[in-house]
DNA sequence: TTCCTTTAGTAATACGTATAACTAACCGAA
DNA sequence: TTCGGTTAGTTATACGTATTACTAAAGGAA
């Protein structure tokens, strides 16, 4: 009968006694109703059992305290954050800001919120973003992974969690909610090759990077270059950073021979660091060198680099489509698809 | 003594029967103790009242089972979430990411995440962010508000979130939880401004956009100009875009008299937009027309723009310190501080 | 009057975690 | 033998919300 639990009802409470935001309690308190009506109010456009006058006065008094919902109350309840996961390698890089507009644009309207979390392309924090994720803190992820193939990354699927990957190219169906956006990346380097190529240029270099979609890229230019009698050559330096860039570049730049006259970076962010350190050693783009890149960032149309367009936005928008897609009932279940979107090759003065 | 509540205990339980992610519960379960006795071992270092032997037996059955804290769980019962907002105008504009950079940096190390809230410089969307924040997503907050004043984010603080706040001068202290980072942004307009006096400049003007920053800048800009006994020349276009950088570029090379010889962006982006019109025109720069901006973002210098460089980094830095210092026991009453620091005038090829 | 239906809600519970308060079992000392 | 202390945990509760199951009161029909 558990007498003895008439304890005292602890005087303590909150020792902060912060004003601390309102409650649904707080609120059914001032209107004299429960807070199973509060939320009943508060949540359904039309409560067949509370009257109008009943109903006005609680969201009046919703209204007058300033009631927020608990957001982390609300996503135990219900186990929904309405809230997309970005996971990028480097924010700094201009390709990704314009993705994460496409997504937003996409999220926000669907009454989803996006979030961002960078990786800096190190397998540890991608690692990282897996555990983040799978603490519930995102109802559906977009991300770029350099490092985790899908037997890590299934794991979010088995939770329940859909991801849309941002691929370099076409990925067969398969039973998990692991969805993919891609260009050809293969195909995008081969036409900038080709395009070199028709441009007289014989000595072509690429710059890559050691992870990520460069190797892709690589791949298609390889190909290209080998099919038209060249030899592929190609400089790798770390990241995707300008500093990669212009390091490789002065790399090929110090060759007693062979020195190129065309290099073709592995992305626009390569690419700017090779202008610049071609500038540097007092050469004319494209008269002494020419430069290529790849992704069109914004600043490529401001600096006249040729490159491939990628359709960023376009990409954000369409892998947002998709997890909308598969948050509604029952499409966790199909199958995980692979999107193409189309590439276009932007000439512009460095080539 | 509630007799009639020998109901049948709910057959259903949770009718998706997914594998979901397993809880301590299930931990307890499989390892033969108490979901306390879980909980105390899974958060404490060292726990006096349970034995070696039956810590790593939990410890084991959690690896195993691949157990993950619930974040909104643990959130709800801390009422902390171990993370941080960043509320931004333009994730597109280059400025930020360095920013966010320098935020993750301290950030991290501390054991915060930091998310990202993109405003689109827009009134609705910035008080949304207010709104969001007061749902409990974010421990503090780092923002550039363009449109909201203290008395609309004073509720933060009130609520006992912090907020740093990006601002372009010195704030008087305050009694609330609301700090600011800056660099003196009038005196460095007025620097750059005296650059182009120095530099022979008569008729300059200045670029700016209808909100944010640049009209402090506009301020400094304009006093050293009638210091200097010319007339402030000031085009105003909507946003800190390349767009509207170029748009108003356009309406002063438009002009039958007056053209100015110098054009002083108030931001790097606007700088950006003005260089593409003049280029467009078929102008040289900086032969027949100078230009300037403000930022020193990462293309500025691939551009020789001569820009006021603001550390981005380091307020991300001094910001998310500040944050972590204010959320430290206590830390909520201090008074309100500025920290200034410092910008640079770099001068480059464009003036 | 009795029974049924509607109205206007309420009570209870679950989500997963953290923590304060408690306790059963055992050992050693006075 | 009784008391005190340690060991190894357990029980109970709270955080704020959403939802299901229930019910008291009033009104109307038979």
């Amino acid at each position: 009968m558990t007498t003895s639990t008439t304890r005292t009802k602890r005087a303590k409470g909150r020792d902060t006694a912060a004003p601390g935001r309102p409650t649904q309690k707080d609120i059914a308190l001032a209107a004299g109703v429960s807070q199973a009506a509060v939320s009943l109010v508060l949540n359904k456009a039309e409560t067949p059992s509370v009257p109008v006058a009943t109903r006005t006065r609680i969201l009046e008094v919703a209204e007058e305290l300033g009631y927020r919902p608990n957001h982390p109350a609300r996503m135990l309840r219900s186990a929904r954050t309405m809230t997309f996961a970005c996971v990028i390698p480097d924010i700094t890089n201009p390709f990704y800001p314009g993705l994460v507009r496409g997504l937003q644009t996409v999220a926000g309207p669907a009454g989803y919120d996006v979030l961002i979390f960078d990786t800096d392309g190190r397998p540890e924090r991608e690692a990282r973003a897996i555990d983040w994720l799978l603490q519930g803190r995102a109802d559906g992820v977009v991300a770029t992974f350099f490092h985790l193939r899908v037997p890590q990354l299934a794991v979010l699927a088995r939770k329940g969690i859909p991801l849309v990957r941002l691929e370099s190219q076409h990925k067969p169906d398969g039973p998990l909610a692991i969805d993919s956006v891609y260009i050809d990346n293969a195909e995008a380097a081969a036409a900038m090759t080709r395009l070199l190529i028709a441009r007289g240029h014989r000595r072509i270099a690429m710059i890559q990077a050691e992870f990520g979609p460069s190797h892709r890229r690589a791949q298609g230019y390889g190909a290209v270059m080998r099919e038209a009698g060249l030899s592929p050559d190609f400089v790798t330096d770390s990241a995707y950073s300008e500093e990669s860039g212009a390091r490789a570049m002065r790399r090929l730049l110090d060759r007693k021979r062979d020195r190129p006259t065309a290099v073709f970076g592995a992305s626009d962010v390569l690419a700017l660091g090779a202008m610049e350190a071609a500038r540097a050693a007092g050469l004319s783009i494209p008269g002494d060198i020419a430069i290529a890149g790849f992704d069109d960032i914004p600043v490529a149309k401001l600096l006249g680099l040729t490159t491939v367009r990628q359709p960023e936005f376009d990409l954000g928008a369409l892998a947002a489509e998709t997890l909308v897609r598969r948050l509604q009932p029952g499409g966790l279940k199909a199958p995980g698809k692979s999107h193409e979107l189309k590439f276009e090759i932007i000439k512009r003065s460095s080539v």
